[in-house]
Formats: structure tokens, sequence, C-alpha cells
DNA sequence: GATAGTTTCATACAACTGTTTGAATTGCAA
DNA sequence: TTGCAATTCAAACAGTTGTATGAAACTATC
């Protein structure tokens, strides 16, 4: 393993190929023509296709993860073990907004890389995503901390609401742009965030302290 | 056009193993075989595989628009031309959560394909999904007239939180269903929809006459 | 500078894909 | 029945795919 730079290569015009025209039409030999390396390199080097897909996304879902926990460390430490909910979930779906979204055409090749992998769902990376509810559980056992007369049912409900906005957000963010027709400014990262999070707040308060009658009246009502 | 039975198998056969094998890993073969069909009939009665697709999607996706606007139009009727926001989110979320959830062992083939549809994205299906816009634009204007105090930018964000929530929990119910341990029922779709439209309305209402000071200043920290 | 281990390379492989072809069959109308 | 169009069929096509192979080139160690 000399100088990598045949791996590294191969990783770089991955991720570039992938992020401009998706999984389904970037074949092996158009990476390797991308990254002038010879076509038996990717299985020398990783072992198969789906083993490099898993690579590039384990490697971009790692400093996620990270900088989700570390919001969250932080957040709790200072909170003496507990943190506001708000914060909490902010540190849930800022890092993956803030990889994913912001200025179009200053967007990272990872960040376009990681929206595709969240339009286009293919196999490898499904299943590392499904081993992400472990990374999961520690949200729920701090928002368990934070909001200890709320039932379990009512936590996983509105992480699963959180999650879903912000994912969705990503996912059809040009159809947002397209039937907002321009208003709903996406490059405005850390607004998309504070939005997420305060329906989400929202979500997971409803009908205690926080809301007055007029409103727990209301949420009964819709059901 | 005598009897239509070939069309009919190859749709019928086709449906059932999009839905339960995924997109990726049918062949025609696949389906011919199961239709009892030659390969040849996929060809002269649809024209291609991709045709096929997005006629099978189309089929069910006309379906849950006219539902949609069925429930949203009723609604209106009856309010004189304005229906209250919980109604409209839930015109707009219900048929889609009823078509694609339920009970695992009684949920329809046309519903497990529609999950499948909603999880892997492939070409057809996107090419057909980026055009139901107009149809989303119905449901801002409803929106629109039952909220005429909230901005174009607020109406198109709460439009896209319900979709996200409605759309993410199908995609992810069975993550959602093993981190929660089977605490959240997603069997029961009334409760789901009622989930989701309570939140949607929050959002959309965050603030104004129905949220007293208390979280309204929370709303207001959590930015 | 010989050697052992790693990396690169051209090439072939083997299988699968959606699609097309042209002949055979069927069903219906005249 | 005859004729004509619609449908079915077996077979082949043309192209692509990820992967494997074995020799060649390189690199670092002794």
């Amino acid at each position: 393993m000399a100088s990598d730079h045949t791996r590294t290569a191969i990783l770089a015009a991955a991720e570039r190929l992938y992020a401009d025209r998706g999984f389904g039409d970037v074949t092996l030999r158009d990476i390797v023509a991308d990254a002038n390396v010879n076509l038996a390199a990717v299985n020398y080097h990783f072992g198969s296709k789906d083993e490099l897909i898993a690579e590039l996304f384990v490697t971009r879902s790692i400093a996620t993860n990270r900088e989700r926990l570390r919001e969250l460390k932080a957040a709790e430490e200072q909170g003496g073990g507990i943190a506001p909910i708000e914060v909490i979930l902010h540190a849930l779906v800022g890092p993956t907004l803030r990889g994913c979204l912001g200025p179009e055409n200053q967007r990272s090749t990872a960040a376009r890389f990681m929206i595709r992998a969240s339009i286009e769902s293919v196999p490898p990376i499904r299943r590392i995503k499904n081993r992400e509810i472990d990374h999961l559980r520690k949200f729920v056992g701090a928002m368990r901390r934070s909001l200890p007369d709320r039932s379990d049912v009512e936590i996983y409900w509105g992480l699963n609401f959180a999650l879903a906005m912000a994912h969705h957000t990503i996912r059809e963010s040009e159809r947002l742009t397209k039937l907002s027709e321009g208003k709903c400014d996406l490059d405005d990262v850390e607004d998309v965030i504070a939005r997420v999070v305060s329906v989400a707040t929202m979500a997971l308060t409803a009908g205690k302290v926080e809301m007055k009658a007029p409103a727990r009246a209301l949420a009964r009502d819709a059901r």
C-alpha cells in the first residue's frame, strides 16, 4: 500500500460520477476511465462494486454521525446530563441538512453524493442504513431524559417525524423549489434546520406545558 | 384486443413481483414466466419495460389523487369554499397512507407495490412524480383559502412537511417498528394519519391565534 | 542487485439484459 | 371458407455488466 493513489482516485471519481449521474447509469468502466486506472483495480482494491459504494457511503455517514453525537454530547454536558429537546433535535437533523443543502453551486461532491444516496436507494446503502438504529437509540435516550413525561411512543413518533422532514426536504428539495417558485429558500440551511426543529419540537411538546388550551383542543379535534 | 388476457396477466405478475422483490432484481423474464406468457408480449403490449412500470404506477397514482381531490372537494363544498386546514391535510395524506399502510398480512399487492415505488426510485416513476406538481397546487390553493393570514412560504413549508411525514413513515415503516420495538403501531392507519395531520396542522398554525405566548416563545427560541 | 510481495494491466469470461424479428397461430369479418 | 389483422411464439440479437485471470511492472527489503 505504497501511495494509495489508485484507491483514492477511484473513490474520488466514483463519488463524483455517482453524485452527478446517479447509481443507475454509472458503470465501473465509467469510473476507471474517469480515474485513469485499470478496470481490475476496483475489484483489487475494494473487492466488488457494492463494497466500493458502501465504503463511499460509510465514510460520509460516519462523519455525519460523529458530528451529531458531538453536538448532542456538548448539549447534554452543558445541561448536566439533560439537554433541551430543541437542542437535541438540532443535533439530530443539523449535520445531515448542513451536509446536503446549501447553495447549489458551492455544494461539495460529498454533499451531492449524499443527496443522491438519499434519492436512489441501492442495496449496499440500504444495508448500511439499517444498521443506523443503534445510533438513533442514543437520541431516543437523550429525548427521554429531556422529556420524562412523554411516553416512548411519542418520543419515537417525534424522532420519526424529525427525520422525515429533514430527509424529505433533502430528497425533494428540487420539487419544493419548483412548487414554491423559489419562494422557499433551501440555500439558507440554518433556516431550514430551524423550521424542522421547530415543528418537531411542537410535535413532541404539544398538549403539555408549552401549549395552552386552544391549541390542545385543536390537536385533539384533528384526530 | 380480444380479451386482454395477456396484458392483464403481465400487469398482475409485474405488480406482484415488483412488490415482493423490488425493481432491482425482477427481469422481464421473471415477469413473463410468472404470467405464463411469451417474453415478446411485454414489448408488444407495452412498448418497453419502463412503459410497463409507468403504467403500473400511473394507475395507482391516479386512483390516489382522485381520492385526495374527492375528499378535498367534499370538505370545501361543505364549508362554502373554505375547509379547515386539518381537513385539507387529511385529504392530502389520508389516501396515500391508507393505500400503503395497514396490517401487513392483509396488505394488497397494490399497496406493497406503492411502498416499493416509494422506497426504490426508478426513472420511469420519478418522471411521473415530477408531473405531480400541478396536482399539489390544488392543495396549495385550498390551504391559502383556509389560512389567509399565512404567507405562501409558510404554506409551502407546511405542505412539504406534511408530505414528508407521510412518505417517510411509509418508506421507513419497518425501521420505525424495529426502533420502537413494536410500540409504534403502524397497522392503525387512522392513528398514523391523525398524528401526521396533527403535527402538520401545528406547523401551519403555530404562532397565530391557535398558540399562546409560551409556545410562540419556544418556537422562536428554537431558531 | 536478487528476491518477495504488491500493484497494475490487457484481456477474456460468463452471464444477463431489454429488444427485435419473422414465422406461426389465432380470431373475427366478409 | 377465405382473407386479413391481431396476437403469440421461439429464437436470436446486440450490447452491457461485474468479475476473474495470469502475466507484466513496480517497490522495498535484505
